[in-house]
RNA sequence: GCAAGGAUGGCGGAGUGGUCAAUCGCACCUGACUGUAAAUCAGGCCUCGUGAGAGUACGGGGGUUCAAAUCCCUCUCCUUGCA
């Protein structure tokens, strides 16, 4: 059976799915230029809402013409709510500083100690201000470990606040924007799909799987997953936010999930861990292989990283890539990246040509 | 030559009679990382052992003591000051 393909229609080009759309948290992806996508066949990015507004500030952005402008980019960028924000830096954390109430979500920023409320009114004009091309509503995230109680609550809230979002989104009348609700539920099938029709019932452009999906092993819920995406309207476009590794987005594009982002290639890039073709590196997963670079095992491999790597690469050993990144050298980190996010380019275009 | 202060694990540097195989940092080794408070975090890091544990260690040698990295003597080397 052919692997499910969308073609989204952005203000700034078309997004092909499955695709796989790395973070630019505030801005840029770390280590990288906006010219260093090309080498690594980044097509579309995701950036985000609390981020930016805290660093820099969205009436700044939309002064310097907004974010594809500021950023010299050209094609489609997505932005995150800062929900996610209100599940790691108040849930996961426990930061007593921070709390969520009906009316939003209070944080701290963690860089400067100033308070900012973070609303789903201001949350859609902070994105609006940016000029992003597909945007989130604000939610209320609870990962599986999340009891009944806090399921519900989040689905409850994340509904609510969904409504508002979608209002204040067509208050500000943007066309041919795309606004994308996330569903909630934590490990709970059934707050799953009651969150699923709510959402459907407000009406959006993309559902987005939300809260972490990731099981106490450190794996994807493949279950959920799939039971998920079956409630999902045929039209529109399936969104597995944070998702994740080579793997989690074969496995969830095959299931129909469109579109994927996740830090995991840029961060692990940094740390050293590559992803490589399948019996090019120290283990093998079913559709990749990871390479630590940073071990002693290729200090003299004078060899490039893979097979299939960006021209970038290619005359590049293992063992000076090697080095490069163990002395926190910004340089390697680039290489690192490109590496990676070009793996996962290619993970992604060879589902949509029905290689995998 | 005299005087004073030093010599601790790959490096820097704590410890000044027992709870010391020795705080801590760096380096090194192995992992982790899934809508990025992440250039972060965890564990290891004398030898043998999977482990309990055993052995050897605080410049060399000798001594005091139930017990020494810690006290005493001596040797070697280093630093500083005076000649």
């Amino acid at each position: 059976m052919p692997i499910r393909q969308k073609i989204i229609k952005t203000n700034h080009g078309e997004i092909h799915t499955p695709a796989f759309l790395p973070d630019a948290t505030y801005g840029s992806i770390n280590s990288l230029s906006f010219k260093d996508c090309n080498l690594a066949d980044v097509k579309e990015i995701v950036t985000t809402t609390m981020h930016l507004e805290l660093k820099l500030g969205s009436e700044y952005i939309e002064k310097m013409g907004g974010l594809h402008k500021f950023f010299n980019w050209n094609r489609p960028i997505l932005t995150d709510s800062g929900g996610f924000q209100v599940f790691s830096l108040i849930h996961r954390r426990g930061n007593k500083k921070n709390k969520i109430t009906d009316l939003g979500a209070e944080f701290v920023d963690p860089a400067t100690g100033s308070k900012f409320l973070l609303t789903p009114e201001n949350s859609q004009q902070i994105q609006n201000r940016l000029g992003s091309d597909i945007r989130v509503v604000l939610d209320e995230p609870q990962g599986l470990g999340a009891s009944h109680e806090q399921a519900l609550e989040s689905v409850v809230r994340t509904t609510s606040w969904a409504k508002r979002s979608k209002e204040e989104f067509q208050r500000l009348n943007t066309q041919t924007v795309l606004l994308g609700g996330v569903i909630q539920g934590g490990g709970i099938l059934e707050l799953r799909k009651r969150s699923a029709l709510e959402l459907m019932e407000i009406g959006f452009d993309t559902y987005n799987f939300g809260g972490l999906p990731i099981l106490p092993d450190g794996s994807l819920d493949l279950e959920l997953s799939k039971y998920l995406v079956d409630l999902l309207p045929e039209d529109k476009i399936r969104y597995a936010m944070g998702i994740g590794t080579p793997d989690d987005i074969v496995n969830l594009a095959k299931m129909g999930w469109d579109l994927f982002d996740c830090v995991l290639p840029t961060r692990n890039a940094r740390h050293g861990y590559l992803f490589v073709p399948k019996g090019e590196g120290d283990k093998d997963y079913d559709n990749y292989s990871v390479m630590h670079l940073k071990s002693e095992r290729y200090k003299y491999a004078d060899i490039p990283i893979a097979s299939d790597i960006p021209d970038e690469l290619k005359n590049v050993s293992r063992a000076y890539l090697r080095h490069l990144i163990r002395i926190k050298e910004p340089a390697g980190f680039r290489l690192a990246t490109i590496n990676n996010l070009y793996f996962y380019s290619q993970i992604t275009k060879k589902l949509r040509n029905g290689q995998i």
